[in-house]
DNA sequence: ATGCCCGGAGCGTCCGGA
């Protein structure tokens, strides 16, 4: 059973490279972020006709998340983390499917480092890791699968020293990431390739495509419950090479089928 | 130090992204 996540920058201007990539990849279950639409402007009809259930969060001009269900029905079980009911942002959405607990991830950019956006990163990791205890203490499958703009560690980065004061690879943020796997979270894909260099994301600007100037932003973060259920992960990193593409790859996990 | 490229909103040219 594979399960991708794919940030795709604008769900809608994205439609046509989203649903080939479907027709191919053929994933079980899909996590989107950046939808970048309203939710009544989500392109339902066309995910239905490529053989998908949908549950979304939309939210005008800016993130936005949704989960794709190929077969089995996805069970909502949240649209937004708990712990800031003043957080207006459509960037978290859970649902329960194939017996798993599967969080989207949407984490906040966070630059320019120092500022407010970067405080906000911060306090939005908090009140993740807050929700993720929870989920591990329940003792179920979980994995929190999305976008969660940090390089955890050099290996993620095509020029480290360039990214010191990103707000991606801010000590603080890597810190963070740290903090939750020491909850007992597992990184899939760095699991899997301990000493890769692996990228997901390649900016549109200064060719960073054609140069592979990448970073590794889309994790999967497993619940000890599922290493023993992991057959492979990868990048589909052709897909990025594709006309009006998103300055994301697709991401995925294989799963042994309990 | 700045622009470089994109999508979205909306119609000139911003903002946010990473």
């Amino acid at each position: 059973m594979k399960i991708a996540s794919y940030n795709v920058n604008g769900i809608n201007g994205r439609l046509p490279v989203l649903l080939r990539w479907l027709k191919e990849a053929k994933p079980a279950i899909v996590c989107l972020q950046e939808l970048k639409t309203t939710s009544d402007k989500f392109p339902l009809n066309a995910i239905n006709a490529a053989g998908y259930s949908a549950i979304w969060h939309g939210q005008k001009s800016w993130n936005g998340v949704a989960i794709l269900s190929r077969k089995e029905p996805l069970n909502e079980t949240r649209r937004s983390l708990p712990g800031d009911r003043t957080d207006t942002n459509s960037r978290y959405i859970e649902a329960i499917a194939h017996q798993i607990v599967i969080g989207c991830i949407y984490l906040p950019n966070g630059n320019p480092y120092p500022g407010p956006k970067f405080d906000y990163k911060l306090k939005w990791f908090k009140r993740l890791s807050a929700h993720a205890k929870k989920l591990l203490a329940h003792d179920v499958p979980v994995m929190l699968v999305g976008d969660y703009n940090v390089m955890p560690t050099e290996l993620d980065v095509y020029k480290p020293e360039k990214y010191i004061d990103d707000a991606l690879f801010r000590k603080e943020t890597r810190a963070a990431y740290q903090r939750l796997l020491k909850q007992g979270w597992t990184d899939a894909i760095r699991y899997k390739y301990p000493d890769k260099r692996i990228y997901t994301f390649w900016d549109y600007l200064r060719n960073a495509w054609g140069r592979d100037a990448g970073l590794r932003l889309d994790h999967f973060l497993l619940s000890p419950q599922l290493i023993s259920r992991l057959k492979a992960v990868g990048v589909d990193k052709h897909v990025r090479g594709w006309d009006k593409t998103s300055d994301h790859a697709p991401v995925w996990i294989e799963l042994k089928t309990k």
